[in-house]
Order: C-alpha cells, then structure tokens, then sequence
DNA sequence: GCGTATTTCTTCTGTTTAACAGAAATAATC
DNA sequence: GATTATTTCTGTTAAACAGAAGAAATACGC
C-alpha cells in the first residue's frame, strides 16, 4: 500500500489514456511525447513488471496478427486497485495544495 | 529540467502549505500526517538538499529564539522555478487524464 | 516452401541515483 | 553538564537510467 513513485502513476495514467492499445512501446512513446523527456525501455519495463506484481496492472499477451512481423505485444490494463492507487496520490496532493495561493490553478 | 520525482513534488508542496514554519522536521511530520506512510529523515533531508542544488528551493538558517533550545532551523522556501517544476508536473498529469472517463474527479 | 532478411517488441546487463532506516552528531537553552 | 530540538551521517536496498541484445512474428527470394 505504498504510496506510487512518479514513473508508475505516470505509467498508470497513460495506461487509461491509451485503452485498448497500450503496452511497452506505445506506452513509452505517449510519455516521451506527453512529457517531452526521455524515457529508457527499462524505465517503462520495469515500472510495468512491478506494477503487476502489485496487482495495479494485469498484462495480457496479444495474438500475432497479420497486418505485422515483429514480437508479441504484451497489453496492460488497469485494475480496482490500481485506480485506487491513484485516487489516493490525488488525495494526498489535494490535502497539501489546500490553503496555498500560488497553486490556484486546479 | 528534469521532472520532480514524487518526494521532491510533496516535499515543495510541504513547504508551500508550512509558509513561513517549513523546515526540515515540519516538512517530515507534515508529509507523515499527510499521506498516513512513514518518512525517514533522510528521505527528507536528501531531497531537499537536492531541491536547493536545482534551484527549487532556498535554505535560510534561523536565528536562536529564547523559547527553546535545539539546534537551529533551516527554513525552506521554493523558488519561482520551484514553482514552475511543480506547474509542469501538473500539466503532465491533467494531459495524461484527457478522455479517462475514470478519472473524473477533477 | 525453406531459408534468410526484416520488423516489432521485450528482456537483459551494467551503472548511476534515489529511497530508506535509524544512529550519531551538533547547537541551542536551562 | 543535562536536556531538547534539529540536522547530518553511515550503510543498505530499491528504482531509474541507457542502450544493446534477444525473441517472435511476417515478408521475400529463388
């Protein structure tokens, strides 16, 4: 029950962004562009392998199709509790912007 | 210009809500009662010195009072790009959220 | 249609940096 | 010299990072 470290919320984010169509390398490739940094495979791999040890995602293995060569994709989704999760970074971040002018802005 | 890891974005959060009373044992106790989770001092001690090296956050040691004793405070005040690495975490997150009907919430 | 090239995606190896836990040290008052 | 409040330090574990290597599929030549 460990509060989210900033690469798994993100990764959590962009998982729900992406619906139907998200594993490693569309995920990358939506952070690199929503935030405009760079990102490694390992900094989305490994986020994403500890995210389903934790329950936060559940990884399904796609079907080869014909349209494409290239390896299996491996698509993720967002469980309960993985939305929890989240709910309770946005809980936390609410509770400290309280009170505090300079962040009017939400 | 890289993006503020999680202990960096609550700790400048912290600090904005303490204002003027923001020093290293404030920001500890804050970020305890807060998020329910445990904080060492040196996962909060460590940040910030980070924060001030980046340019994020001003240290400016206290004056003795009478009223106690203990070593002086080191108060804690975030500097316009403080401000402005906060904004862009921000503007990461609410993009990342566009068209998540399970993120309604905001 | 077999072998080989090509494509697409994931895994792996090594390195650096942050997080973590708590004891020790410091600097003030009484 | 004792007490209190705060910061710093030491050691350990875990995450982030960068990119090369490997794996699993299709496409193509002959």
């Amino acid at each position: 029950m460990a509060l989210l470290r900033r690469t798994e919320e993100l990764i959590l984010l962009a998982i729900l962004q992406l619906y139907e169509n998200a594993y490693g390398v569309t995920i990358r490739r939506h952070l690199i562009e929503i935030t405009g940094e760079h990102f490694s495979f390992a900094s989305v791999y490994a986020p994403l392998d500890r995210l389903t040890q934790q329950g936060y995602v559940t990884a399904i293995d796609g079907l080869p199709t014909k349209e494409r060569g290239g390896r299996r994709r491996r698509f993720y989704r967002v469980t309960p509790a993985g939305l929890a999760a989240l709910t309770e970074m946005e809980r936390v971040r609410n509770a400290l912007r309280q009170g505090v002018p300079q962040l009017t802005f939400g």
